[in-house]
DNA sequence: CCCCGCAATGAAGCAGTACTTCACGATCAT
DNA sequence: ATGATCGTGAAGTACTGCTTCATTGCGGGG
């Protein structure tokens, strides 16, 4: 039988790309980890991760292996978490990932709330871009994640986990104030000239910009690769190019110098969601019930 | 975080009953098995197993941390065959649990058919009885169950478990060779003042027989317990008494001495489950594929 | 009633293993 | 080239987990 301290090894050295990595995050030296992972591999007689240039990047072996170990490991914290439950000891800490955006407008007023109505249970928020994530939430290291998809970005399978869908966020074409365009409803084809504003490729917005430019027979110029709506929003006032913003990232920013309207044609949004393990204990539904309150006044 | 390996022991002291039993199973001698779950219980701050005469019993956290290490247990098995798949190594044993009397007659037909179409794999078989064995499945020690229900006593729950049901199988009413009853479809009420052949209370088709008597008013009165139906099967042959046996039972029996009819009022029957984990590897499937065909013949 | 037998545990010893430190090879950027 | 970074081999150490032996506690049989 596999050990599920080698398993953990095998988790740590994805997350953090490295052999060296793992071993901060473990409080371990490296050679520890090397040996670890050496005799891993030798156990099931094959590799499981290409050391090489700057880090370390899992085989397929591997990767089947740590979505396995991602698994062991959300049980092993599931069965602690179960006794102490038992025992009437209340989990007293909470961890959320969350997008960086999600991070500005939805989270914050969720977590005032949440920390309002159970003050004893500690709250940690980390930053988690899609599609990471969803490990973290199998392995039991994110109770809860706050992830979002894009149009044309598939989401992730989701075996073991719960995903429900909190907010749909429409995502508005913004052009500089006065922009011959605004006001006009101009599909994306119309603006095919301008500088665009988004994120860099295997981003999911680049994915959606890309994927709806093909829809409607264009290929769109990104001039300004950005993953951060502040910043594309700034360079828009700035007059520098146009872009796509969801909504709720509009609402929050500080208007002026920019007009947001729906594209023509499809209506594209980006959608957001919260997953957790199945049978997650009792103050994660109560987070999601808050950050679905919080999602109705974003959206209302 | 917790220990894989002290779960794993606390799983066998709940199969096992003892500690001295687990200890048998894990190769192990009995004072090991007490240090770790010693261990276990001091980490946890809380007692798991009650200590007492003649074996070892759980508390209720106990049960709680069983019921996880189950899962835990059976991601780790799953996390090995995954990648043993990974590198084209088919399985090559598939363990298979049953009740007895599909023992002897669903399984062996299933068996040799499934190991003309896969001779590579080793099939193991093992007697369990319901309602056991679900933790065997969760576990990974049983690729496959084969267990059954009685109207009147609750399926148990499957979490992470996959079932579906092989076989409706009538129970029918027995009768000695002769007896003045025979022909004329009685119901349960009508026969209360035979002596009646059932499994001791606790089993299945006990719990069935009461509950069905009580749905007509009457209190049967269980003269013979045994569970096994060819031992039920001889008794009503010697005249001694009457008793519910499942149809597909009757039909290997060899006849004579008995007539068998469904009882009037309620058609009662048992059902017969296959239960295995959720992305199970393939030959388990197959196997599966192999009962339903044989369950349709034992049915037709 | 005493004694035996079984189950569990305590104590001491031993072995394997998992980590550390130190040293070295490989790869890449400066 | 040279320094930096990453991974690994080698040797040493500390720990943990198992074994053996001995003791306690409880229940049943003579």
């Amino acid at each position: 039988m596999l050990d599920a301290n080698r398993l953990r090894v095998l988790v740590e050295i994805a997350h953090a790309g490295s052999i060296t990595g793992a071993a901060e995050r473990l409080s371990f030296t490296a050679p520890a980890v090397s040996q670890q992972l050496a005799k891993l591999e030798r156990e099931l007689g094959c590799a499981l991760v290409e050391r090489g240039r700057g880090g370390a990047r899992l085989t397929p072996a591997g990767r089947v292996l740590l979505d396995h170990g991602e698994r062991v490991l959300g049980e092993l914290r599931a069965a602690e978490a179960a006794v102490r439950a038992v025992q009437g000891e209340a989990p007293r800490r909470l961890s959320l990932g969350a997008f960086a955006s999600a991070g500005k407008v939805l989270v914050p007023r969720a977590l005032a709330e949440f920390g309002r109505a159970h003050p004893h249970v500690r709250l940690a928020l980390s930053d988690v871009e899609p599609p990471d994530g969803y490990g973290l939430v199998t392995s039991g290291e994110l109770d809860l994640l706050i992830t979002h998809s894009y149009p044309g970005v598939p989401l992730p399978a989701t075996t073991g986990l719960h995903r429900e869908r909190l907010l749909v966020d429409p995502l508005l074409l913004v052009l500089p104030e006065g922009h011959p365009a605004a006001g006009t409803r101009p599909r994306l084809a119309d603006l095919a000239d301008e500088e665009w504003i988004c994120g860099a490729p295997g981003i999911s917005n680049r994915t959606a910009l890309d994927s709806a430019a093909r829809a409607e027979g264009v290929r769109l110029d990104v001039a300004y690769e950005t993953r951060d709506y502040e910043v594309s929003l700034a360079l828009i006032r700035a007059g520098v190019g146009v872009g796509l913003i969801p909504r709720s990232i509009l609402r929050a920013a500080s208007p002026g110098g920019w007009t947001a309207q729906p594209p023509g044609g499809d209506r594209p949004a980006r959608e957001i969601y919260a997953v957790h393990r199945r049978r997650p204990y009792p103050p994660v539904p109560a987070m999601v019930a808050v950050l679905r309150t919080a999602a109705e006044r974003v959206n209302g």
